[in-house]
This record gives structure tokens, C-alpha cells and sequence, in this order.
DNA sequence: CGATTTGCCTAAAGGCTTTAGGCAAATACA
DNA sequence: TGTATTTGCCTAAAGCCTTTAGGCAAATCG
């Protein structure tokens, strides 16, 4: 009975992989047993349960992307880096379609989540709160491309939730195939949509 | 061993209301079998199995939201029904979460669906058809509004696309609770998002 | 009113989740 | 280096969900 080696970070690891190559929510705790050729049960000191699981994939997901945008961003700034940041999540998605699913995964309130109370029970406390870091590290990205166009309060955080709307949406819906019904191409809408996005943020009033 | 009177139309319609109540992934052939107070076997009469389930209730979702899209466009042109129509998907979104959530399921490629052959299998044959002409209604009311804005094409398409997804996304991360870290409180950051919006289809070069 | 359709049922097989309890490999420590 | 503790992975088992097969009786149609 040779030890594999899991622990919760490799089970995310490889959870995130396996997300890219049959989608999200065909993620599963038998599936990932699998794939180490472990029984299933194994898995559950690790992982406290399915849930868990899937927000520590959405955790990797949210962490990688937030890396490629602060390494695109570095030395840009204005529309050069509002269009970096934009297609790395674009890019992402594309890539990574189940990881990018898995970053919208909401975590359940603290209360649904079986307490820590078992014999031998995964670490996790800061299990939620490291997935709430990530995202803040996203919004923080945000706002440092909109130091370029000098808006004040409100309008940087209206700014903000509009462009992270509009990326979002749009990766969203074009991943869906929503676009495939009309020309042109979505690759051709992107860059003009951004280029109008653009406009809108230094003409923001 | 009374009727009840199931249908593939009647569970879509329950199934649209238990998708509300509990969530649209928790929405399960059970779950609905149990609110019948049916054997669970009963119901793959009527439906297929459970994408073609939620599908029906992608359906549903989707007519619902064109109905009233449809509505509040009437007699109303330019910045109003801009705002008119994006409140309208954003009222539904949070009346119905779960509903709207049904509506952004995909159903998967026909190839995928076993084919029609068993002894009584439910109509369905239209079932993709009538989803995506759900969602051609949506583009056409989109492009509706838009021709308060004069736009020639490809800037209309991607105007649409724009529109869309600022919508979807915005009211997506809001529902997901994204919005719920920083301050002002996401209701007033809407009207002045569609503001901006309006202004840049004005603007559109 | 008899024949046909069809709504709902029982039975059964298979998959995913999760808990409980156990053995042995790895590690720590004397 | 030998002993003690930790802990990685296992077997067993219960519970829920999906889906198919086949059957009886209620509804409907001539």
C-alpha cells in the first residue's frame, strides 16, 4: 500500500486540471480519487468535503489569474494596460475553461460548512478567507490600471464594477457560445468593444 | 393511484419554482418527484433526464424574461429603454435567481443526448430549437433599443455584445455577492453604469 | 362498452458523498 | 537505532440521485 502523496494543495492541483479536461461541475471527489488511483474515502483527509474541494480549485484559479494580470500589468498603464489585463482573462478562460468556471464558484456562508470538529480534519480554516484575499487582489488590480484615467470617488468603484462586468460578461456568454449565432466573429467585437471602454473611462463625468 | 397530472410543461414550470427556492444546481429529478409526492420513475416519462430537465427550465426562464423584456420596451426609445430593459434583467435576476441562473445553462450538443428511441419518450425533439429561439427573442429586443442609437453594422453587433454582457456580468457578480466588499452599495452604482452606457452609444464612433 | 393509450408504479443496477474505524508507513525522539 | 506517535490510505457501510425495464389501471376513443 504505497503512499501517494496527496495533500490538499496536489488534490487542487490536480482538481484544477481536471476541471480543464471534462468541466467544472464534472469535478468530483470519485473522479479525482481516480486519478491518483486512491480509494475515494482517502481523499476526505484532505478535503473535507465536495464543496471544499471546489472552492480550493476556485482558490488555484482565482491565484493564477491574479499573477498573469499583475505580471501584465507591470510597466503599463491607460488603455495599454486596461487591454493587458482584459485579454489575460480573456486568455485565461479560453485556456482554461474549467478553472476560469471554477473562479466563479461561491463558496457557501461559513455556517453550511461542517464545523472542524473530527479526528483528524484538514486544516481549511483559513480556507475561505485565502479565496476572499484572491479576489481583493483582483479588484486592487483593477484599480491600479484606473489610476490611468483619474477618477475620484465613486466613480473609480463604479468604474471598476462596470469593467469587471463587461469582461466577465463577455468571457462568460462568448464561452457559451451566446456570440456564435451572429457575425461578426467575437474576436472581432473584443478589442473594439474595449477601445470603446476606453473612451468611456476618460470621458467619465 | 390517483393522477396527478404531470406533464413535461407542468415540471418545467415547478421545476422553474423549486429552482427558485432552492437553488438551480440543487434542482434535481427527485426533488421535483418528491413536491409532486411521485415516484421519482414517474417523471422520465415526461422528461428525458435531468439536463433535459433543466433545459426545459433554461426554457422557461428564458420566454419568462423575453415576455417582460418585451413589455417594458414597449412604447419607450433611447436612454429609457436602455434602462428599462438592463432593469428588467436585473429585476428578474433577483426576484428569480434561480430561475435566472437555469437560464444561463447551456444544453449540451445533440450528439450528447441519447436518442428518442425508447418506447414512450417524451416530445423534446424541439427542445434545443425552442431554447435557442428563446435566445434569438433576446438579441432582437436588443437590437431593438439599440436603434434608438443609430448604428450602423458591425458597431450594432458589437454594441449588442457590449450591452449583454455589461448586464449579464454586472448582475452575476452581484447575485454572486462580489460587489459586497466595497463601498457604495452596488444599487447606486447601477443607474450610473447605465448612464455611462448611455452615453457611449451616443458617442460610438 | 370494449380497445387502446398512457400515467404512474415497483424493482433494480450503478454512481457519488460522507462517516467510522483500522493497519501500516513515515516521522520524531530518546 | 529502537520505540512511540502521527498520519496516509484502506475497507465497510449507509444514504441519496439517476436511469432503465416492465407492469397495472385510469383515461380516452371508437
Amino acid at each position: 500500500m504505497a503512499r501517494v502523496g496527496l495533500s490538499g494543495m496536489r488534490l487542487a492541483q490536480a482538481g484544477a486540471e481536471l476541471a480543464d479536461e471534462v468541466g467544472f461541475d464534472h469535478v468530483t471527489v470519485s473522479a479525482l480519487a481516480r486519478r491518483f488511483d486512491v480509494q475515494v474515502a482517502s481523499l476526505y483527509s484532505h478535503v473535507r468535503n465536495s464543496d471544499d474541494l471546489k472552492t480550493r480549485i476556485a482558490t488555484v484559479a482565482l491565484t493564477e489569474l491574479a499573477d498573469q494580470a499583475a505580471d501584465a500589468l507591470a510597466g503599463r498603464a491607460g488603455a495599454d494596460a486596461l487591454t493587458a489585463m482584459a485579454n489575460v482573462y480573456r486568455t485565461y478562460a479560453h485556456e482554461h475553461p474549467g478553472r476560469y468556471a471554477a473562479a466563479r464558484h461561491t463558496p457557501p456562508p461559513p455556517g453550511d460548512q461542517p464545523a472542524a470538529g473530527a479526528r483528524r480534519t484538514p486544516a481549511g480554516s483559513a480556507l475561505g478567507t485565502e479565496y476572499v484575499a484572491a479576489g481583493r487582489r483582483h479588484s486592487e488590480l483593477w484599480r491600479a490600471v484606473l489610476r490611468g484615467y483619474d477618477l475620484g470617488e465613486p466613480a473609480q468603484t463604479d468604474a471598476v464594477r462596470l469593467i469587471g462586468s463587461v469582461v466577465h460578461g463577455y468571457v462568460t456568454l462568448e464561452l457559451a457560445g451566446s456570440f456564435g449565432y451572429s457575425d461578426p466573429p467575437s474576436d472581432s467585437s473584443w478589442p473594439r468593444i474595449l477601445d470603446a471602454l476606453d473612451n468611456l473611462l476618460r470621458s467619465w463625468s
